[in-house]
DNA sequence: CGAGTCATCATGTCTAGACATAAAACCGCC
DNA sequence: GGCGGTTTTATGTCTAGACATGATGACTCG
């Protein structure tokens, strides 16, 4: 195959009628959408038939591909449009661009893969379940050694959080969860036992880092007891820690029984 | 606090001298950066600010930022520049634009965190392991009714390939994979006696998709005797399935001990 | 008063052109 | 040939303005 000497072809839409004039004026009519379809953005089309040059194998990794001014000429488009596409397949590390080189394909990293890590209640919801939610424990109180361990956090008070989550009547997860109270002062004000805390923590703190843990474990009688399974049944224990600018926000552990449970993840580009 | 009608204050860098003139010539010699700093672009302090401001709650989730026209005044700049910042976090997720209404702070309902599922070698190496692994079992025969649920394969040829890997000698993971040979004929011509399948496929097969599962499962007999470990314990099972274009490329199980694995994800916005 | 119509307004997309920057390519020199 | 400076060139950033789109609210008419 040659070096994208013939550029974009054969991939998504038809050659873009010339009637784009290049006459000083900036008055173009021909961007009215002509057919009632929904056609996609100039720029979408850049991009989808570039993504579907690189996803063919026709545009292998490390391949150059066309110069901004060749897209200009091929799309008759303005370099502002053709780059701001292109500038899209960089943020989703489509692209590499090097300057007075070109732009090159990717050489793809890692198995890398993404999960949404949805609260229980909307996770239950898009199961087609009912979900309701039982508060067994709230307690506010002064940080301990423990809690120091998991939440960054040097004296203040923590508020403590244990309930159970059904999906349709059968337990669905354990959740066991600290609150910074220095971070988050609102939730002193909240009984949590008409809203979980995971939505309300959702609607009221905006984080800026988290991290998940998740591995696997044997349920012990009394954790067998509460979820109302067999003792040594395998199960799946998500821990989360949240941090807003440095200061934690919350931490949390989630055991779900694993014979009813499991992630799924989609592979991202990057 | 106001609606914004401050607009972005006190956050990032201070305001942008008005050297920018707005006569009709594009001869801006102000965009020289005048001081020795690698100074961030206009559109990345834009960016910055905005997701400072929402960071620091400042801007909580659903509150409108200010409209393009009043950053375009605040920052000097044109409509261009502020237009494309905005875009840029609507991409990871930030804020959510509506015609006629302005722009907001988007509510996330979900964590989303990314996992690298690096191939077991490069896994066990980066643990400061020795890695080994043993070939288990090597078979190339006609895709059956199993081989078609897991691979969207007609009636061709597959290869199921079984092996152990191994951390500094103790079993590290036991993977059971099948490889689609329409899409991947030179698979046929290796061994896979010297290299793991994992890395061969890497770096010879680009994938345009991939879905992983994880579940919790406990060892039955079979599994705990290769695995040297006990009956009932916990495993994770990672299970992925590859395509290119529509074209199954390879499933594969993996099983870990959970006693020495677990997976950590980080959150990314988006 | 309700329904249909129209003006308004914020975002969406695009243009043609400007200057900035960095790295590859070229060239002369030792 | 190898070194260093100069030129070239593709990308990086930005502008001022154009038209499109769709939602909102006001206004008009039955």
């Amino acid at each position: 195959m040659g070096l994208g000497s013939q550029g974009i072809s054969s991939v998504g839409y038809p050659e873009r009628p010339c009637t784009r004039q290049s006459n000083g004026l900036t008055m173009k009519s021909d961007m009215k959408r002509t057919d009632g379809k929904d056609e996609p953005s100039l720029n979408d089309r850049i991009k989808n038939d570039i993504e579907a040059n690189i996803m063919s194998g026709a545009w292998p990794p490390g391949h150059r591909i066309p110069y901004e001014h060749e897209l200009t000429q091929q799309y008759n488009c303005s370099r502002m449009t053709v780059s701001k596409a292109i500038a899209g397949l960089v943020d989703r590390g489509f692209v590499e661009r090097k300057k007075r080189a070109g732009t090159f394909v990717a050489i793809p990293n890692a198995h890398r893969a993404c999960i949404n890590f949805f609260d229980v209640r909307t996770e239950v919801s898009r199961l087609g379940k009912i979900y309701d939610f039982d508060l067994i424990e709230r307690i506010e109180r002064k940080a301990t050694a423990f809690d120091r361990s998991h939440l960054d956090i040097r004296a203040g008070n923590i508020l403590q959080l244990a309930c159970l989550h059904f999906a349709s009547g059968k337990p669905y997860a354990l959740e066991n969860r600290i609150i910074n109270l220095e971070q988050v002062p609102e939730a002193c004000a909240v009984a949590f036992d008409h809203e979980p805390p995971g939505p309300w923590l959702f609607e009221h703190v905006r984080w800026s880092d988290a991290r998940h843990k998740i591995s696997a474990i044997t349920a012990d009688p009394g954790l067998a007891n509460i979820l109302q399974i067999k003792v040594g049944a395998a199960c799946i224990e998500i821990e989360r820690w949240t941090w807003r600018n440095k200061g934690s926000i919350t931490y949390v552990k989630q055991i779900h029984p694993a014979e009813h449970y499991s992630l799924s993840a989609e592979f991202v580009a990057r």
